[in-house]
DNA sequence: TATTATACTGTACATATATTCAGTATTTTT
DNA sequence: AAAAATACTGAATATATGTACAGTATAATA
């Protein structure tokens, strides 16, 4: 397999993409709508030089005749598991309270994460958290105002909008105004930030 | 999902292997080859009864515009495009509109799906779904009422709840009081249902 | 320096292909 | 018993599509 220009990537990445959303492949003029050429040509050169270089095969004469070669996956994936939003009392990693674990890719979302967090209640719902919704939670005491946070007090855990105040108050602030913001005396009562949410799995 | 004659059986088989083994569909006059017709239009028919049937979707004037629904024949792949969810008058699937791909299991929701849909605007937001989130998109037709679809006239694609009024109209509902209807009247407009919503997925 | 590969536009055309129309016949559904 | 769906043959046709030919230009290679 010789080396690719990015060009020819580009020409590549868009039959895969083609194929995957229509579920056939594209015509020469097809790839050049999709590319900007406006020339079917440009697309024709491109596929005989992937055709060259083994990327794909190209039946003869047939209309949409481009099939691509190989195409393996590295599987990088790990298990995380899915933790319930429990109420007071539970230690929050207990084994009762994981439901299972998700296979997925280490750098699946943007900022790698420790675990899933299952979603209780609408507080955060104009953040577009639902209920049953999966936050991605990595496990963290750097957070800046207005991220969203896993915090806990005493044994109450809740996921809200972090924002400090001054050095002595925090502010847990929902995105629902049925709810109201949780103030936190930094001095009478001890925060503890379990992490914050990188990401979020929603299935339906 | 109606009930499949033995003759319409072999007939999608035929589809099936002949992806599987070529990359790209059959045309009509494979099929005949296939199965030993020796009308096109005999394919044709059955190709419009599966159509009818919900087991594939044709492309219409496009040659070899064949694809299976649900049928997992390529699906080993764990690369799932995402494709951006563009306005009036763009191409679909156009490249600029295409971040990358997300490697991810195929069960990883709980129906497989097909593509992400990256979203634009706010007109599910009581949803849950913000703009910029992904969204799995199962490629099918077969939608009931409440579904979250992924909708297309003409040109413009749009994400709303699916609601059937009765056998010529189908009401497009967002989940956002800022957004009105959008009532298809299927004698005048055609409405393309591209899947639905099988799950979501947010970086943040 | 000459040559090859890359990266296009633009035109043209043979043919590959979808699709319609006209029939025939059997089976299934209403 | 009538209507609709199934299961074909056969012919015709508009158009979708691959592909060749003629150019231009730049970068990589020998």
């Amino acid at each position: 397999m010789k080396e690719i220009t990015s060009q020819q990537q580009r020409v590549l990445d868009c039959i895969q993409i083609y194929i995957k959303k229509t579920g056939f492949p594209p015509t020469r003029a097809d790839i050049c709508r999709e590319l900007g050429f406006k020339s079917p040509n440009s697309a024709e050169t491109h596929l005989r030089a992937l055709e060259k270089k083994g990327f794909i095969s190209i039946e003869s004469g047939a209309s949409r005749g481009i099939s691509v070669i190989n195409g393996e996956s590295s599987d990088d994936s790990n298990e995380y598991p899915i933790i319930g939003l429990v109420a007071a009392g539970s230690p929050t990693l207990a084994q009762e309270n994981i439901e299972k674990t998700i296979s997925c890719p280490e750098s699946f979302f943007d900022s790698n994460f420790d675990y899933f967090l299952k979603v209780k209640g609408l507080s955060m719902k104009d953040a577009g958290i639902m209920e049953d919704d999966l936050i991605a939670v990595k496990k963290t005491t750097d957070v800046r105002n207005g991220d969203i946070v896993i915090a806990r007090i005493d044994d109450e855990v809740t996921v809200k909008y972090f924002n400090r105040k001054n050095s002595k108050v925090v502010e847990l602030e929902p995105a629902n105004e049925d709810f109201e913001n949780i103030v936190v005396d930094l001095e009478h009562e001890q925060l503890h930030i379990e992490g914050k949410s990188v990401g979020l799995l929603r299935k339906n």
